[in-house]
DNA sequence: TCGATCTCCTTACGCCCTACGGTATCGTCA
DNA sequence: TGACGATACCGTAGGGCGTAAGGAGATCGA
């Protein structure tokens, strides 16, 4: 449900992102000691939208559960889940790699950006359903970035090309990303694997749509070219094998057409 | 918050797709008239979620509202807000263009698919918050798809290169069309202009963490080397220009990587 | 005319977020 | 030492949501 980040109190989430002035400040003040801290909650935040693949799955009250306290002991330490959010989003990326790899050549660099960055959404789906228009801009989000772009800088291009290779990458890894994460969670919410339903859905709509072949018969030739399960393996195996495939030849394609536009601006 | 569709009884939303067998046998049952249809059901309900600009803000009583009824009412003619959702995903995809214009290159029959795709996600950002993972598979959906495979029929690609063109494509189309809805609805959820958003969090980020610009210094730069406003130029024109520039860019970097895919496909 | 059957509504349950006001706790200063 | 007042935490409640259950009324075939 594509949910708004950096909806909440602009100051009160960048305070909480970039090192926090309060923490500093040693005078404890009056009253009874916190027995919660923003980072314990962010961590079990964490740990439940992580349990529940979605952030649809991320309700105060879970967190509070997992934690011990009411839903409204949260709001102590946290203006509210938009905040939340916010924080837990920045605080997972801290998880990527940042570091380049010296001597390689840009390709191989971004490419493994993109599948770590690929491996990353797939642990923590619901990264994926924080919106991106109004970014958190938090240090390790903006690490992940910084790394892309000196991966690419091999690749000489200028400042509008780059731009656009930026945003074509981001999209085509969490496009990847979104379908491989929902496919693995339609299955454990729906209790159906993959494949019973496609089988339910193609029986379905031979009966209801005898015609499709005609209709689409492109479609239909695409589909059926997908290539045989071999004898012994695993359907589900098959699948992630499948599209791992997809993945790879359309980053392919990508750093093609990188090399490609890197050529034509005249480096 | 990633919908799942296809999750309710898939004979139901499957039938509800494609023709109704039951609206063709003449025999009116007892009982009341229905003061109802379910594509008057659907139509409204497609209403809602366009003005909303989010699946979130689609709910059944919403929905009944508008149609002066209460919402149990329309459990009489949908099974649920599942099924309801697979049919107006479905629905709008009737908008899109299907025939081929003949004669063009593919390129050109690509990039006109691709602009007619993301206007059509910015005129209904929802449809981009139902999960792609398991297909709605409806009659409508089905004939963009087509279309695309139609257009790039021309460029001479193997079935497996095919398979992730497309789905690059869409992803990338997706992505682009995602950010640009949600900067839209951001700025019309939370009243406060991009430019004034931004402006906020840039002095609150020179505050929190002077040192920005040594942590990351390719990010800097290529932030400082966004062109600057003409003159007398509405700044939310601005923007929107410099987005259909990255998106016209990345898409022509995709469209050189599928030609040298195709170079190398061998024919 | 008389069921049978269908439409539509009211009610209710169990989730969600969070505003508000009350209480328990403890550092600080007189 | 003792009281003050800031702070942490919770109970309650209000307004969302989807939808199960069951009842009231309308309309058909027999």
């Amino acid at each position: 449900m594509g949910i708004i980040a950096g909806q909440g109190d602009p100051t009160a989430s960048m305070t909480l992102l970039w090192g926090r002035a309060e923490a500093r400040s040693g005078r404890r003040a009056p009253g009874p000691k916190p027995g919660l801290t923003v980072d314990a909650i962010v961590e079990a935040a964490i740990a439940v939208a992580d349990e529940a693949a979605s952030a649809a799955g991320l309700s105060m009250r879970t967190v509070a559960e997992r934690l011990g306290c009411s839903s409204m002991a949260l709001y102590t330490y946290v203006p509210g889940k938009a905040e939340l959010l916010d924080v837990m989003y920045d605080r997972v990326h801290a998880e990527l790699p940042t570091g380049r790899s010296p001597g390689e050549d840009w390709r191989s660099e971004v490419t493994a950006w993109a599948s770590d960055l690929k491996a990353f959404y797939l642990r923590h789906p619901w990264v994926l359903q924080v919106s991106y228009a109004r970014p958190v801009l938090g240090p390790h989000e903006q690490a992940v970035l910084e790394a892309l772009l000196r991966a690419l800088s091999g690749a000489g291009l200028r400042a509008g090309t780059l731009r656009a290779v930026v945003s074509s990458l981001l999209h085509f890894v969490q496009g990847a990303a979104r379908t491989a994460a929902e496919t693995r969670r339609a299955a454990a919410v729906t209790g159906v694997s993959d494949q019973d339903w496609w089988g339910t859905r193609v029986t379905l709509l031979n009966e209801l749509a005898p015609d499709f072949a005609d209709r689409f018969p492109l479609s239909t030739r695409l589909a059926s070219s997908q290539s045989p399960l071999a004898g012994d393996e695993d359907p589900a195996d098959a699948w992630e094998r499948e599209t791992d495939d997809v993945f790879a030849a359309g980053l392919a394609v990508l750093l093609d057409g990188i090399e490609a536009a890197a050529g034509s601006d005249g480096c």
